[in-house]
DNA sequence: TTGTACGCGTTATCAA
DNA sequence: TTGATAACGCGTACAA
């Protein structure tokens, strides 16, 4: 049986409000009676109740986190990333894995957990478009995701434009065939709509025929084998522009198993900047976002909604954030 | 506003009580009452709220998962297959970062969240032994980690047998000059001395000198650097035990950026089993713990203590999980 | 500046 | 089988 703020008040010798006025930083407190009351709250161990406190304030201090996996790097860091952010303003983070399922994705937007969570921030995945318009009252901020006329707040960078950059650079090295891994049909995946269509824009510009490989997702095993079907069907390309990093690792594995070399016979790209890259062999030129960033104004913007000042309503907002060109070995020094 | 139990015992013409009875379950409802009720509940979109279920009962369906840090492949992986694990008993899991801060692991044993979580799974990295026990109610379960006569429940893996293995596997490769990357000595590395304690006890059996690396943490970075100081200092080894698969895949780095080969003149293994080493090049050999089996074992460890069956008391358990040695490029066909 | 009393939405105890 | 009602611990009018 923890101590609550009547144990506390008798020990003190004050009112249970008095207790809650010190626990809670309010100011009018005489500097006797707030010593006091703290030495009864060191003394007890109290620690204030979240559930009553939620039950009465209607708000509980915690934020979700949905992301389709947590063993992504890219996601595992950005999910670290938020936990920071979040721990400014004394929120917990509870994360939700999706898996990418439809039906997780919309229990959450259905706002499942509703009474639990006073803000949502969601990577989604298997959701797009209308399907994101959330009934739940609960406050949601969009991740890695760019509806047009989004109905809830997001903040992304540009995937067209980074893949553009990407295959852009591809071509400064004089490569001529180049392929794109990571094509996706279903009309959710917007995040590989965008980069393909960053990556036609290019090739399109320069005259190129586009050389397209699909995938189940975005893993290792997906890349090394859409690699493998690249080199097994015709002629083979001179640089790969992978759609994330994960699929840029597989594609080298096939590529040197094979004994074909990197950047020499082909250069790859990938995309997100996760740290295996930095350490693999050769290293990996990707497109950085700013994940550091993402996370801070995913939080800054559930946070301006969850506040009662004149942000916390009004219309969608959409912020944008950069990304840069991160070259490494596996297209540097290229002929 | 959303709808309470009130509302729906207003809407189907029954008393709280049966609204409460049908939600929760209970078998004593005339179907037809039930069935009222149930149209009710859907009709207003009725969601209990957890805030006043877990002030009255004291239960929160939530348990924390305490790990240094989510962008390490290996507690990325442990952490996923815990959320699925605690999903089949309808558990949220809330996981804490502790960034290895002995502060914040202490604050996490105190219990400072206790009213929020029914229990911990904790992968301790700056705290061990007697700092381990703890006052708070809140059951917890060790992780990763094996003290001797514990204080509380854990679940690891034989880690000094595991580091035999690994270090055996090089000895009968014919290697005789074999490092170790990633020795810590302050006391709370307990994982780190016990991978030593069975690097060390194969060397001395076969009457070869230990070789050993110290680093800062278990990142790829140190991996890499560790690698260069051995071959910058005298002679370079011919293998190589890295304690986990990050130090591994940096001293990987490492050793191809010189032009050594592996495993022609370097053979290198890690620890872990994460997905990176599986696409690495070359791939890395490494001891594979039983991840999946892990997070079922600390999830059922915590189920039992927070039942009200037999288990929920008596002294802490300590339970092995098996590991086995995985052979891949880099240590294979190697003379 | 501090105290009293009520209600947040549940579950649980007792009667009916 | 169902209903009335008392807690659970906290915040907050309102009173003193």
């Amino acid at each position: 049986m923890p101590p609550g703020l009547k144990d506390v008040a008798a020990r003190a010798g004050v009112s249970i409000k008095t207790v809650s006025n010190v626990v809670n930083g309010y100011v009018h407190v005489a500097p006797a009676t707030r010593a006091r009351v703290q030495a009864a709250i060191e003394a007890l161990g109290y620690v204030p109740n979240m559930a009553a406190r939620q039950l009465r304030s209607g708000r509980s201090g915690v934020i979700a986190l949905a992301v389709p996996e947590l063993q992504s790097p890219y996601f595992a860091e950005v999910a670290g990333l938020i936990v920071q952010a979040a721990e400014q303003r004394s929120w917990t983070v509870l994360i939700d894995q999706t898996d990418g399922q439809a039906e997780r994705e919309r229990n959450l937007v259905a706002g499942l957990r509703r009474h639990a969570i006073d803000g949502l921030i969601f990577s989604p995945l298997a959701l797009a478009g209308e399907e994101l318009a959330h009934q739940s009252g609960t406050p949601m901020v969009l991740l890695g995701e760019r509806v047009w006329h989004g109905p809830a707040d997001h903040v992304a960078i540009d995937n067209t434009a980074a893949a553009a950059d990407a295959t852009r650079h591809l071509r400064s090295l004089g490569r001529r065939r180049i392929a794109a891994i990571g094509v996706q049909t279903a009309p959710s995946a917007v995040t590989a709509h965008q980069r393909l269509a960053g990556y036609r824009s290019v090739l399109a510009e320069a005259g190129l025929e586009t050389l397209e490989m699909p995938v189940a997702s975005f893993h290792r095993a997906d890349g090394a084998a859409a690699m493998a079907r690249l080199l097994d069907e015709g002629e083979p390309p001179d640089a790969v522009f992978c759609f994330n990093d994960l699929l840029a690792l597989g594609a080298l594995r096939t590529l040197l198993e094979r004994g074909l070399s990197v950047p020499g016979d082909v250069a790859v790209i990938g995309f997100d900047d996760i740290e295996d890259g930095r350490f693999s062999t050769p290293t990996l030129s990707t497109i950085s976002p700013d994940a550091a960033r993402i996370a801070q104004l995913a939080v800054d913007l559930l946070a301006e909604r969850l506040g009662d000042g004149p942000a916390a309503v009004g219309a969608p907002r959409e912020l944008r954030v950069d990304h840069r060109l991160v070259v490494r070995e596996s297209t540097a020094g290229a002929a």
